[in-house]
DNA sequence: TTGAAAGCGCTACCAC
DNA sequence: GTGGTAGCGCTTTCAA
């Protein structure tokens, strides 16, 4: 009943009929296949063009094979579905990854990170990348499981059991080592009581930057100063902030959050950055270069990033050999934010040391 | 040679041989279809999980007539493809398509807004909703023409010739009065010379707010005080601001960027909100909340449109009469920062005059 | 040069 | 209850 169009839409058939050919010489005129004649192909191509006929795109995917389709999914707050759009790691993250998708000839699903089980199957993608899994993710092991590409974390390929053909590759970062860079950075800086701002997830990236978090406060004996973002939104940021603060001379965000709106705050509570308090924030925000002071960052590199697992993704699907995987290093901006005016230059370079030249 | 998973894929028949039964038990089996006793389905089902088989997704959509897949495509910024992914807005109308689309059981694929001629229509789409079209869009006529159900803005569609069986419905917004409603308010709020940041585009919605404020000009005698941007960026808007900011009492920014920068720039010109400038910003930022004075903004609801969109687009797809269209209404918030406090309350109520109760 | 026919993998109709 | 078989719309091999 409903579909009312499918009849009225025209098929190859339909061409081949009106042209008085053969389904074979329409597709063969139509898609520049075959030996024809120029007169037959022209006339096939504007009979067709007459009747307004378009090929049926799933027929055509199904003949080849393949979809051109690769699905990308943001697992850090599976819970609640979607907010993590906001953030723009993600949003950046999805960009590069369209965009590099393209460039290899593959169009970008966004996949839905709930729903009845396993309901992301039901689509019909040549590959997945799944960003940001959180602990024993069940959307890698049910695409891997399906015997399709997936590129995600080294750890969430290691949580599936590897009976499975196609392992999976991975991008991936050095999390806390990064962590470490921005925390030696502070001590360096001047500060003793550096305060953290992270998120409840079991997402790879808190859970190491946290647990580097804990091990280089323990290692010089310091009491942990860290607030755990239950949900997103600009005011648990700025709830967490407001709590931390009175008992820090440093902040390090984990959690995105407007680099001029945090500036806004930590002055609204009496403080001054980078005097009496150092900043270093996560954060893609490019409006980090432009506020007073400009804002040091940790940059997790979604362009980069994303590029890589398209390239791994596209390799694995097309049944190429490649690389299993790609180490990526933190970039680490330091800005006025998080350097002393009043202690001179920090002892280390403001060059990231992970990333010479 | 590539796809050498082709053959290690287990197909439906692959089950049906393991399980010692036809391919239609099976197929009844794993859907819940036909009647079978409990046993036979259990043995089928045991057999296909120790198989790995997982159903063929492109055949089943092909089998179905449809592939339960929407396109989106935001076109302000044709000529650079995705950049406008940054902008808060598009950001959420994604986000909020995806979310509504996901209701209805559709996946989202995001739409190249470049690439060799239609390569669009290779995709295996049910319907597709344009953003932001510009002037002449190829890409609405070209869906159109395909018999793909569009949801596009009104403009757009009437541009199309009107031959096609399927007209397309739409989503749109009173841009002009919209932008009316800003101008006035500033007016009424005292200013004498309102500014304006806008976009080089042919989109619908800078093309009608630019000629709103025009008219709203040439009916006051005023002259038009207006900074078109060349391209996205922060930089770009900035020095926009810088341009326009010393010969302006109000500043009214139709393009997206972050409203605590705004503030911090414009306090860094020697100005300051609003005592001797207004501002109201046209986005979706929610941090123009928590800024200091908090931003007057105007939205464009992009959770209502994406909502609206998706469920005529689903009742154009699904062949249900439906509605043709929805007008919305701007959602203007008069905060702090246009309302100057010197002058007491502003004439007009502080409530959206066009979103009462 | 052209066309008939065999599928791609699945679902659903309809006999058995 | 179960299983042939037709067919979704297309491409491609192969025979004429």
């Amino acid at each position: 009943m409903n579909q009312s169009d499918r009849s009225a839409r025209v098929r190859l058939v339909d061409v081949a009929r009106a042209a008085g050919v053969s389904k074979t010489t329409v597709s063969d005129a139509l898609n520049g296949t075959g030996r024809l004649p120029a007169a037959t192909r022209e006339h096939v191509q504007r009979v067709a063009r007459s009747l307004g006929y378009r090929p049926n795109a799933t027929a055509r995917l199904l003949r080849a094979g393949h979809t051109r389709l690769i699905g990308v999914a943001a697992r850090e707050h599976v819970e609640t579905p979607w907010v993590y759009a906001e953030l723009a790691y993600f949003v950046q993250l999805v960009t590069a990854t369209t965009r590099a998708a393209l460039v290899h000839g593959y169009g970008v699903v966004l996949l839905p990170t709930t729903g009845p089980g396993d309901c992301w199957l039901d689509m019909p993608l040549d590959g997945v990348f799944v960003v940001d899994p959180v602990e024993g993710d069940p959307m890698v092991g049910d695409f891997l499981a399906a015997g399709v590409p997936v590129v995600s974390d080294r750890r969430a390929l290691k949580e599936v059991a590897s009976g499975t053909k196609e392992a999976g590759r991975w991008v991936d970062f050095d999390y806390g080592s990064a962590a470490r860079q921005v925390l030696d950075h502070l001590e360096d800086a001047g500060a003793e009581r550096v305060a953290v701002v992270a998120a409840a997830t079991t997402a790879c990236f808190h859970q190491q930057s946290v647990d580097a978090y804990l091990d280089w406060c323990a290692e010089r004996g310091r009491e942990p100063r860290i607030a755990y973002l239950q949900g997103p939104g600009i005011q648990n940021v700025l709830d967490a902030v407001e709590g931390l603060i009175d008992d820090a001379d440093a902040l390090f965000t984990l959690v995105e959050g407007s680099p001029a709106l945090l500036l806004d705050t930590i002055r609204k509570f009496g403080r001054s950055v980078p005097d009496d308090l150092l900043l270093v924030c996560t954060t893609e925000d490019p409006t980090a270069l432009y506020t007073d002071p400009p804002v040091s960052t940790l940059s997790y590199l979604p362009d980069e990033t994303a590029q890589a697992a398209v390239a791994l993704l596209v390799d694995s699907i097309e049944g190429r050999a490649g690389d299993h995987g790609r180490l990526f290093s933190a970039d680490f901006q330091i800005r006025a934010s998080s350097v002393a005016p009043g202690r001179g230059p920090a002892r280390r370079t403001a060059a990231s040391p992970l990333t010479p030249g």
